[in-house]
RNA sequence: CGGGGCGUAGCGCAGCCUGGUAGCGCAUCUGCUUUGGGAGCAGAGGGUCGGAGGUUCAAAUCCUCUCGCCCCGACCA
């Protein structure tokens, strides 16, 4: 490609909407432009990556027997209805009408849609198993898109769906998919890890989460120092801090004045005791039909999980409550709630139960109570694992291991569906004997775009991008330095068509422009090499060869570069 | 959803408080010089100041409404 005739409009400054890295160079290598909040238009050097990270993604769903489909993007309200999502799905799911107010929503996902083919066209046990997948442009209305492609509205993600005959073929083909998932990864030059994930909205028994290791990631995981453990902090099933019945003297509650002391920290240092002598009391409000109000519990050094107390709870959502809300359940300000007396139900972590003599709110202003003992002073709790991993916590997997936490981009998603969803829809088949059965499914979804952006998120420097060779939009930039010097011209002209015709994809930046920006721009773009062809090089019948990610120049007689360049493309 | 902030030339911003000629840097175009890490000089083009309404002799500036965008929070008790 001659960079004269293409769309590559970069940019010297960084644009003031862009955080994080990967957002800011594809902006300043444009490769994206914004449309609206979360919603982006490709240039053409966003496209080719796109469109490598699909065909390894495409290669490695093939190489594992799935079959690749196309459904629709808008899908009928009446299909989401069945599955019992239209209700479930909330404001994230984009719903629109049609002339005759027919309800319709933009897909977020396709397991309705898949589910609703396959029960018509599937019947035997002797179709299955079947895995079917497709690329696909999604809209899911995020509450607050950010970081660009990282958490778009609309974004493309390969989503692919199995129907097993029973939950033992469905293990199979979930582990075909992890292994595949692990070969798309590694392709796409990424250093990731799989961890154990929560199901979410998604539904299904279990499964594992791909992340991408990196600071701007938005999960958390938590691995083991010793063990092949890792899980997303709210997956972590958390050995009990203490589960010993208490054992020393109760001392008789006793309530104190705190004016204007309302958070750990303050009542913790006005008190002079440790936070972990105080038991932290939440309120939050859940999502089911009463929009009840609990009380959640842990120690005052500890946070409470959110997804980790909804499953708990067993609802789908809890939210902190508002003041208001904390007024009425508790009678005191924010700050000052305590288990103690509580007329709503209290879900207490694990690790409150062995507490003794322990710190909480007065459920009334400017007071809290010392020596509370949770057995004695609220029998009722219910206790749960509730709280988030914090390092040094105990490896559930190994026992003696410690957990360190780390932050990751979700780039990939595995679950094992079970059969809520060929339940709900009723897709089913005739086995063996005759009888109907239900298919057991899994779904298994990667974030195209993200991948690109979670492997700039890793290769990258002060300068710009730094592809990994599998999706580099090109794999060399061809730099004449002086473009009205013909030798110089030439050369270069002759490197393009030679390039090409070994195979390789070349970009010859054969604009009228200064060496400097030439180079400037090379490194932003990013490409794994670049040939720089200039004058002074020429008089001694050399060229350059810079390797991107090392910053190595290699010179070379003009008629090795190809080869050379093709070789050292291939050792990166 | 709560809080904060921002919309002025393609991009980054100043001007607004205290109403009176719309500005700076980069980019773009022309010319000359320059040519191995985002050139120099000279000149030029480009703006319904997000939109609507209002106040005023006069509005980018003040008021009201509205649209869009960004950040923080939603694990603080």
């Amino acid at each position: 490609m001659r960079y004269s005739k293409y769309l590559a409009p970069t940019l010297k400054e960084v644009p003031a909407e862009a955080e994080i890295v990967s957002h800011k160079l594809m902006l300043r290598a444009g490769m994206i432009r914004k449309l609206a909040a979360g919603v982006y238009s490709l240039l053409p050097l966003g496209v080719r990556v796109i469109r490598k990270v699909e065909a390894i993604i495409r290669e490695e769903m093939n190489k594992a027997g799935a079959l690749e489909v196309f459904l629709p993007s808008i899908q009928p309200a009446g299909l989401w209805k069945e599955s019992g999502r239209w209700n479930m799905y909330g404001k994230e799911l984009l719903r629109i009408t049609d002339r005759h107010d027919r309800e319709f929503c933009y897909g977020p996902t396709h397991e309705e849609v898949i589910t609703d083919l396959v029960r018509r066209e599937l019947r035997s046990y002797r179709d299955l198993p079947v895995n079917l997948y497709q690329i696909q442009t999604k809209f899911r209305d995020e509450i607050r898109p950010r970081f660009g492609l990282m958490r778009a509205r609309e974004f493309s993600m390969k989503d692919a769906y199995s129907f097993d005959v029973n939950d033992e073929a469905a293990g199979e083909s979930y582990a075909l998919m992890k292994k595949a998932y692990n070969s798309i990864f590694k392709r796409c030059g990424l250093r990731f890890r799989a961890v154990e994930a929560d199901t979410g909205q998604i539904g299904g028994s279990f499964s594992h989460e791909f992340m991408v290791l990196a600071e701007s990631g938005e999960d958390l995981i938590a691995y083991c120092d010793q063990c092949d453990y890792s899980a997303n902090v709210e997956k972590v099933s958390l050995v009990a801090d203490n589960t010993d019945p208490p054992t020393g003297s109760y001392k008789p509650a006793e309530k104190v004045h705190t004016p204007g002391k309302g958070s750990i920290d303050d009542v913790s240092e006005f008190l002079n005791r440790p936070r972990s002598t105080f038991i932290k009391t939440l309120i939050y409000k859940t999502d089911n039909e009463n929009k009840e109000l609990v009380a959640a519990l842990c120690r005052g050094d500890h946070e409470i999980n959110h997804t980790k107390l909804a499953r708990a709870l067993d609802v789908n959502e809890v939210v902190l409550a508002d003041e208001d809300d904390v007024i009425r359940a508790t009678g005191a300000p924010v700050g000052y709630a305590g288990a103690m007396g509580l007329a709503i139900p209290v879900m207490a972590d694990n690790g409150v139960r062995s507490m003794q003599n322990a710190v909480t709110g007065a459920n009334e202003a400017d007071a809290h109570i010392i020596n509370v003992n949770p057995g004695r002073d609220f029998p009722d709790a219910r206790y749960a694992d509730i709280r988030q991993p914090v390092e040094g916590d105990l490896c559930p997997k190994c026992g003696p291991g410690k957990l360190l936490l780390a932050r990751g981009i979700e780039v990939g998603h595995i679950f094992k569906l079970g059969s809520k969803y060929s339940e709900s829809l009723g897709a089913t088949f005739l086995d063996k004997q005759g009888a109907e059965k239900h298919m057991i499914m899994g779904c298994y979804g990667i974030g195209v775009a993200r991948t690109a952006a979670a492997a700039i998120e890793q290769n990258h420097d002060e300068q710009g991008i730094i592809w990994p060779v599998s999706i580099a939009p090109f794999d060399i930039s061809i730099l004449p330095l002086n473009i009205d010097d013909q030798q110089v011209v030439s050369t270069a002209e002759k490197l393009y068509d030679d390039m090409i015709k070994s195979g390789m994809e070349a970009l010859l930046d054969d604009r009228e422009a200064r060496p400097g920006v030439k180079f400037k721009d090379a490194d932003l773009i990013g490409l794994p090499l670049q040939v720089i062809v200039g004058k002074k090089g020429l008089a001694n019948g050399v060229v350059e060869i810079k390797i991107r990610k090392t910053g190595e120049k290699i010179s070379v007689p003009v008629d090795e570069a190809v080869s050379r360049a093709v070789t050292i493309l291939s050792d990166l």
